[in-house]
RNA sequence: GGUCCCAUCGUCUAGUGGCCUAGGACGCCGGCCUCUCACGCCGGAAACACGGGUUCGAUCCCCGUUGGGACCA
């Protein structure tokens, strides 16, 4: 199986995993476990002054949320430098790559000048036939092809042909002798086997470069394929300035990950008409062939919308174990178990996210309910007093609590005062859970029970009373 | 500035020369359901950037324009 896919995720650990970056991850990882294949990550960490440890830490605790995992990895640039001096001094003893020794001064004033002349900047090639030995302060340059045309062949674009008077020279080591993006992303490539180069197209132009690195050292180029990228929505890159970008800011606002990646892998790829899919759906019907070419925004609305569509789709049991860090955060303390599974059983086609859900849990764990002020002040009134009580006490006398029973009860009460059951409900509502608004009155008795139901109605009985006697 | 990429409803997209009086989804608007809020259901407004070709016929192919984006500094 010498044709086994391999890809990678190469992510340089300056900041958090952003969207754009987790849906490229994304993108490898899905291509590996749909062919098969294998997926490789590799933290880019060269730029010392930039790479953090938190940095890296948050990196693999974003994509271990995403739930996407490596079969190899993670490796360091960093400690790989023998690696990269070793190619460069294969390309420099195959005549492929120079010495040079020209000041940056030089360059510089060289550069201003081509561009004043509206030219583009690119090495002259002053240092290229001079077959300079290695000295203090030189650069190593690629020697690259002066004619013709470097050809990327793109599995989402095409091919694509670079004038190579387009490209010049470029280094491949600097003067403090690491090793520049171009070089240390094409030695490790080569040498972790990557056949399938799944990206940014922010990286298409520096693609030729690469492949004429490939060429230069007799390996063969893998398969690109360049996504597009994920705008904001003023339609400019992804920044900072759009607000929440990373992904675990996601995770804490209450998303599933499911509907993230169910999300991203969707901003850019589709299949037909279908916008929910499930992990397993992913990974059995994702392809290079429907990724498209233009750039996409990245639209919160979408994300919330298949975020709680995702929700409903889970099981209750699922649903609990991401629930409950968002209980624990409010102060609730709630085990998985049935009472849980029934509360979330009434909640999941509510709730957008689990903060919302939390929240709208809470009452099911108050040991007695705070009401709203304003609801109270609408809802709690004594004309309700009566019903609330006959209800009260014929619910205290009923043994089985579920929808079938509870509505004769509460029919019974209504006939008798004349009451609709909008008119009882809410009263009800605001009794058992302080606010106006919440999941279905019977739904809710039956998960509270018999004992919690009678306590927080006598409550509210006695608040009726206390305020009649104030005043 | 040079090079490269891109271009269907506000947004994500389907569409690969006739099936398109352009389909779906989010959002928006109206309605139904209804104990609140949701869910669900029904309906509506909303797009092929522009100009040339090619063709019997272009959203789909080619060229240009315009507009976005990226890279190089």
């Amino acid at each position: 199986m010498d044709n086994e896919p391999i890809t990678r995720f190469p992510p340089s650990p300056s900041g958090y995993l952003h969207l754009g970056g987790a849906r490229t991850a994304l993108f490898n990882w899905l291509y590996a476990r749909h062919t098969r294949g294998r997926f490789v990550l590799r933290v880019e960490d060269t730029d010392v002054s930039r790479s953090t440890q938190e940095s890296v830490d948050s990196i693999l605790e974003a994509l271990e949320w995403l739930g996407i995992d490596w079969d190899e990895g993670p490796y360091f640039q960093s400690r790989r430098f023998d690696v990269y001096k070793e190619y460069i001094n294969r390309l420099l003893a195959s005549g492929n790559a120079y010495y040079c020794t020209c000041s940056a001064e030089r360059l510089e004033r060289m550069r201003q000048e081509a561009m004043q002349r509206g030219g583009k900047p690119k090495y002259d090639g002053t240092c290229r036939e001079k077959g300079l030995e290695r000295s203090e302060g030189a650069v190593v340059r690629f020697k690259a092809p002066l004619s013709g045309t470097t050809l990327v062949k793109d599995r989402i674009r095409g091919n694509i042909a670079f004038d190579n008077t387009e490209l010049d020279d470029f280094i491949i080591q600097r003067s403090d002798g690491t090793p520049t993006y171009n070089l240390a992303v094409v030695v490790d490539d080569i040498t972790m086997s990557i056949n399938t180069i799944i990206r940014g197209d922010d990286h298409l132009n520096n693609t030729p470069k690469q492949v004429q690195l490939y060429e230069a050292l007799g390996c063969e180029v893998p398969d690109f394929a360049h996504v597009p990228m994920v705008l904001g929505p003023d339609k400019t890159r992804l920044s900072k300035r759009h607000g929440a970008m990373s992904v675990t800011a996601y995770r804490d606002m209450g998303y599933h990950p499911d509907a993230m990646v169910n999300y991203l892998v969707r901003l850019g790829w589709s299949h037909g008409d279908q916008e929910f899919f499930t992990r397993d759906e992913l990974i059995e019907k994702f392809n290079l062939e429907h990724i498209g070419r233009s750039a996409g925004v990245f639209d919160q609305e979408k994300l919330l919308a298949l975020n709680a569509e995702h929700i409903r789709a889970k099981s209750n049991d699922a649903l609990a174990a991401h629930l409950i860090p968002f209980l624990s955060a409010i102060g609730i303390d709630a085990a998985p178990g049935t009472y849980l599974f029934n509360v979330i059983e009434t909640l999941k086609n509510r709730s957008k996210t689990f903060v919302e859900m939390a929240d709208a849990a809470e009452f099911y764990y108050v040991e007695t309910v705070t009401y709203e002020e304003k609801a109270a002040k609408k809802f709690l009134k004594p004309g309700i007093l009566n019903p609330l009580k006959e209800i009260t006490s014929a619910l205290e006398k009923t043994e089985t609590f579920n929808q079938e029973t509870l509505e004769p009860i509460f029919q019974r009460v209504m006939d008798k005062h004349e009451l609709k059951l909008g008119k009882i409900a809410q009263p009800m509502r605001v009794a058992l859970t302080g606010r106006t608004v919440s999941p279905g009155i019977f739904e809710m008795i039956e998960v509270l029970g018999k004992a919690a139901v009678a306590s927080r109605l006598k409550d509210a009985i006695e608040y009726i009373e206390s305020r009649q006697m104030d005043g």
